[in-house]
DNA sequence: ATGTAAATGTTATATTATAACATTGCAAAC
DNA sequence: GTTTGCAATGTTATAATATAACATTTACAT
């Protein structure tokens, strides 16, 4: 049986994946990342990431501070939103702009030009390269002379599991 | 020469097309709209609507709410936030969910699927129909066993006008 | 060991958004 | 034509999200 917390944790992607597995590759990449280029990693920044990649669910700030109060005392507002700015400019998560809330990333070191879904209901997340919507996106910016670079493109809906539970 | 005020209000996008008509239209859409729906485009909802329209450019509420005061003395941040959410709902404006702002909607009776271009430099906002990249999300979308309705993507670069003055 | 820059701590406050309840106004039913 | 009900607006308060500004500590290059 899970824990109550363990339990909160358990996700609809966590059922068909090793998401411990999911969580340790995503940590040891943003080390060997981070150490490549020279940026520190440092604890507070890698808790920040540690939590986020708890679920794939969106992460809210508040919710991170709380989450990461027993472990940094001293946690305020400013030191999750460094610890967030600091991951958001390596491409270790990602920005739900919808939702004020973040996600880990998974292309770090590949394409950025992401598709991500974003279930409205469990607030999950999927990351789809998406190619041909990526390639039709950069046609119809140079159609429009709109300067981009490359970027995640949020999309709302329902995911398929809480698409089945509703029917 | 132009006053100050209506200098305020040159956007690239009025430099190339009669914006007075821009609006004029946009307005009477609505109205219409409002009445077939059975739907009440009050004064409020509509000095919004106008107020938004005033630009192409995205407009925050409580930028809003400074412009409605003049008008409305009793403005109150709901003042604006209900107004907001009534012209949402009728599909009249969209809200850029990373900028935390709203802009005109040309899209009114037709289809809402549309890509909007954000420059993140002048905050201008371009609709653009995107036919293939809409149709591309359709397929992944389905793909993905993701259900989700018609809607706006955004994308965020530079226009053309900001590129070329970069330059 | 020491100077420097990056990271973190700390306080305060700005910005965005909504809850909750009171009042007004308008239109349908009587 | 009044009553009644509901939609819209007024009003107060506060929740939720985010950053500014300055102090202190830490890491590490010299």
């Amino acid at each position: 049986m899970y824990t109550k917390a363990e339990n909160n944790q358990i996700s609809v992607n966590s059922l068909i994946h090793d998401h411990k597995k999911c969580v340790t590759e995503a940590l040891s990449i943003a080390e060997r990342l981070c150490s490549l280029r020279g940026v520190q990693l440092t604890t507070i920044r890698y808790q920040v990431l540690e939590l986020i990649w708890s679920s794939h669910k969106a992460v809210k700030a508040y919710e991170l501070l709380d989450l990461i109060k027993p472990l940094q005392n001293a946690a305020k507002p400013p030191t999750i939103y460094r610890a967030l700015d600091f991951l958001l400019e390596q491409g270790l998560i990602h920005r739900i702009e919808s939702l004020n809330a973040f996600i880990g990333c998974n292309c770090s070191g590949h394409q950025h030009e992401l598709l991500l879904l974003i279930c409205k209901q469990c607030y999950e997340v999927e990351e789809r390269p998406a190619l041909k919507v990526m390639s039709a996106l950069t046609e119809e910016f140079s159609d429009a002379n709109f300067v981009t670079h490359s970027q995640a493109i949020e999309a709302h809906g329902l995911c398929a599991k809480c698409n089945e539970l509703k029917s």
